[in-house]
DNA sequence: CTATATGCAAATTCTTTGCAAATCG
DNA sequence: CGATTTGCAAAGAATTTGCATATAG
């Protein structure tokens, strides 16, 4: 499909030593949270699932199911594709994993939302930095008198260029 | 695939008569305008982009590419899946259509969308309310200060049920 | 044990591409 | 006319499904 590489690239604002103030990296919850998680919601916590959960803490920045599985095949090649799937739906479900839609146009995945956050990423490099500072409630109230929607949720998503990523620094 | 059906049910708000003070269905510029606004970047203005666009603009609501595709053949079968899929992204481009991700998790466009604008989306009917009232500009503000990202956008959705799909009404 | 979860392979669905023919301006 | 656009068919991706087998609890 020719997606954007967004693997091969630097972390702009990996964790720890972040100069952002307010705004952090990508908060990720410990793996055996969600093993814990999971099995709180009735499900079983087994090897694929620790292995794509691994994976997917791993990584601070959007990322698409094939691309889990892609990395994944490589130190578990018995794997299956559909469990891959299967369990992406499973963390989104039960909010380790948010979905969201990338700047490249593609539907990815998420990690280390709890709570309400959302995230800034960089077009260029796909670093994420995710805040917590939304803006939204008082809006929703508004559109929520005005429309009579009862409104469930929203999605958030804030596009930019990093600072390593920008023309002239 | 399976998609939820967006396409046989009632509109909630189609157009005029809207209960909705200061929120507007997405407003719908005319096939002509959009034609214009074609030529002056420089595109033709050709049958079946017009066949294309004249869908597109009856729509309310986010539609995937496919649902395009789909309706448009039952009144001009000859047309191309490609051709509608270059479309879609062409008035993409010129925003004459925005990118949002459903709350189906499927990538879709919406039309109507001159401007800045959101839309209030019912996950029941699909149905679309447009608003400008966008909250996001003073937080853009604030994190383009801590993070040192230069912005370029943002996303935002807002989902929940209309009054029509509400259980009781 | 037994319900749940897995891997596999195949079926579907979605999207893109190459190219000769058609068409807009 | 000449560059752009189209339709087609085929290639390429992405995602889902059915089912026999394996496994967690």
């Amino acid at each position: 499909m020719l997606l954007r590489d967004f693997e091969d690239r630097p972390l702009c604002y990996a964790s720890g030593m972040s100069q952002v103030p307010d705004h952090d990296a990508p908060s990720v919850p410990s793996p055996e949270h969600v093993a814990e998680l999971l099995v709180r919601h009735g499900y079983r916590s087994t090897a694929p699932r620790r292995a794509v959960v691994a994976d997917v803490l791993a990584r601070g920045r959007p990322f698409t199911a094939e691309e889990v599985v892609a990395n994944l095949r490589q130190r578990v090649p018995e794997i299956g594709r559909a469990t891959v799937y299967r369990t992406l739906e499973l963390l989104a479900s039960v909010d380790v994993l948010s979905r969201v839609l990338r700047s490249d146009g593609h539907p990815a995945y998420i990690a280390g939302t709890p709570g309400h956050r959302h995230h800034l990423v960089c077009s260029d490099c796909g670093a994420a930095v995710a805040f917590s500072a939304c803006p939204v409630d008082e809006l929703v109230r508004d559109l929520s008198r005005d429309t009579r929607f009862s409104i469930q949720g929203h999605l958030l998503e804030v596009f930019g260029l990093c600072p390593e990523c920008q023309p002239t620094v």
